[in-house]
DNA sequence: CCCCTTGTCTACCGAGCGGTAGACAAGGCA
DNA sequence: TGCCTTGTCTACCGCTCGGTAGACAAGGGG
């Protein structure tokens, strides 16, 4: 009835649906299914947005700001080499630990095509545009191994999404996950693995 | 008409089924597109597989077998320590310049939870405890930097599938991919990025 | 020669899906 | 007061999907 009662109803759709799209994937996932979680019927769903396309569209969006916002605000006032990539891991990996559907929602964004990739992309443009130029300075300087900066990124991407959704090979790999704990176990072997691969080689005039 | 066709069909489906499940997801493939891709009926597809589900194990045996028996041909007469990181990389990456959706349909796997990727898994289960023989054993040969070797090993497996899988994200990170080279390029990167990951760190006394 | 297994087909069913049509309740505003 | 927008609902449509029932053709073996 209040006029903010739209767009309150907006957000929490949107949150559901990526809850939902990344647990189920987006065809596994009914627009009743994302409705009636929030305590309304389909038909009010379509009311806010007219296909599921256009919900799709919405938590691209959505989590893609959410997620220019957490690296954002985890990178400020780190200014070592060292500490920016691990503050950007720490952050993606705090954000996981509170919304676990994000990066499996992020995989599934992926998984539906280079359009809905790019939809969620853009908006962290910028921060990628940082991240290269951190890694070509820091191989400049001798501090990160000297690669392909734009390879070296992917990936480190892939690296820290597949850690945060590979639940099923993690069970098989390295035995069952549960609770918080082993999150942040994870989150360690990832930093670890990151700064190893990171690391120049050794460098008898150090 | 002859009876061995039967069991041909079989493994045509099979195969027809990896690729459309790697490519469009379980849920996204419907029988109709898996028997008709292969010039049958639906209703002939499930004259063999009685429910899709049970397409779907078949598909997950099928591919379990297909990467053993690719790695396990990789890794023969490789005995450096070195050469045998290298030497599954390069087998796995063969194995999807020759069939793209393999790849893809193993992180479908994945998706579909732990029970199906088990079934993936299982006879992947010999060569599981030889990679994680093989690092401890690199570790304390001081060849490998020290780490949880089962980690170590799912965080490879993130990699390496990540770098096969996550084209939205290559196309948004490094640029358009496109033929046969870049998938080389791609290899190149995984093994440099690889090796560095486990580099053990510099040692004064050498 | 006949039947029975093997393989493929047409026809159909019930359920669930995305989306449409339209009724209806409740403020906000003239 | 009366209307009109906003938000939510019930009812329904058409389509696709997974799965069933059963006809039918064609060898192979008694």
């Amino acid at each position: 009835m209040p006029r903010t009662g739209g767009q309150e109803r907006r957000s929490t759709l949107v949150e559901e649906a990526i809850r939902r799209f990344g647990r189920d994937g987006y065809q596994g996932t009914s627009l009743e299914a994302v409705a009636s979680a929030v305590g309304v019927r389909k038909q009010t769903l379509l009311y806010y947005f007219p296909t599921k396309e256009a919900l799709l569209e919405s938590c691209l969006a959505a989590a893609g700001e959410r997620l220019a916002e957490v690296i954002g605000r985890g990178l400020e006032g780190k200014e070592a080499t060292e500490d920016r990539a691990e503050a950007v891991i720490h952050a993606v990996f705090s954000l996981a630990a509170e919304w676990p559907e994000f990066p499996m929602f992020i995989r599934e964004a992926g998984r539906l095509g280079p359009d809905a990739f790019e939809r969620f992309a853009a908006v962290l443009e910028p921060l990628r545009l940082r991240a290269v130029d951190f890694l070509q300075t820091g191989m400049d300087n001798d501090l990160i191994r000297k690669q392909d900066p734009a390879f070296l990124l992917f990936t480190l991407y892939t690296a820290v999404v597949g850690s945060l959704t590979e639940a099923s090979v993690l069970n098989a790999l390295v035995g069952p996950q549960k609770g918080r704990a082993s999150l942040h176990r994870r989150e360690r072997e990832v930093i670890a693995f990151v700064r190893g691969a990171l690391r120049p080689p050794a460098d008898p005039g150090g």
